[in-house]
DNA sequence: GTAAGTGCAAAACATTTGCATAAGC
DNA sequence: GCTTATGCAAATGTTTTGCACTTAC
């Protein structure tokens, strides 16, 4: 997905739920889909920070990356470690994450098998599944070598 | 495993690590061993608070979780709204999490066929699984009738 | 006796919030 | 103009840390 038109959606959803158009959201919305990298809310501050000056303030890029969760622009990411991680998401498919613990080498894959009986078991203990966090940890090929 | 038998092995622990054995560790190894919950750090140091008065400090309460888990006496299990929870691992097979994102319920689920898949991926992708987690986020039975 | 462990309070860290000001619609 | 969004700084909540004191070995 190309990020103006990631930017022409976001204005559309915007409107849809009556939320203002502003200089600051749609600047945390071209920064993040400028990067396929994951990336905290404080790293993504940063960045702003270091390019623009201070044009959002740290409450605003918290606030905003809420708003693109919820609209499904950005897809969280727990790392386990007491921050969220996010990624843009708009023309990704869903997918699980295997991490490297030795280089930290993030590799994405998806297995609709394993989808489908997760639904299975939350239906099995009576749960409506809005989501789920799958994260594959060892040892990648190339560290195996060394 | 009986608390009796979780205190010997953790004695044994201790000395093959060259640590000490020391009043606080054995009390906060106990009272882990007393309860099926899982259990924040902060409820952990409430609950020991309660019971004994000060007896252990806060910060031995995070140093002792810490060294449980380097030793395998517990398990940590990450909830995904900065606080990371507990159980006691000793006896227990291994199990994955189903979370209520509106009461906080936790259940536990064992799912032999996705933890077949996952080494399936594991070793399309060339990793060597060490580990992963898997949870699920839902709304649970009695929190869809509110 | 000495190194490891503890307690305390302060610091660190990510995130949230109250409220006055600014700006979209 | 009315209401929402922003910025700031302070608050929050969990976890970590520095350091003097205590204790297991």
């Amino acid at each position: 997905m190309q990020p103006t038109s990631a930017r022409r959606r976001f204005e559309r959803h915007l409107q849809d739920e009556g939320l203002r158009l502003t200089a600051q959201r749609v600047r945390v919305l071209e920064r993040v889909f400028c990067t396929h990298e994951h990336f905290s809310a404080e790293t993504l501050f940063g960045w702003l920070r270091a390019e623009d000056g201070p044009s959002v303030s740290r409450a605003t890029v918290y606030r905003t990356l809420e708003l693109l969760a919820s609209g499904g622009f950005v897809t969280v990411l727990d790392t386990g470690r007491g921050e969220m991680l996010y990624e843009h998401s708009l023309g990704h498919t869903h997918h699980d994450h295997l991490v490297c613990t030795r280089c930290g080498r993030i590799e994405e894959f998806r297995e609709a098998q394993i989808e489908k009986l997760q639904k299975v078991v939350a239906r099995k203990h009576g749960f409506e599944l809005t989501g789920h966090v799958l994260r594959l940890t060892g040892i990648c090929r190339s560290c195996q070598k060394v």
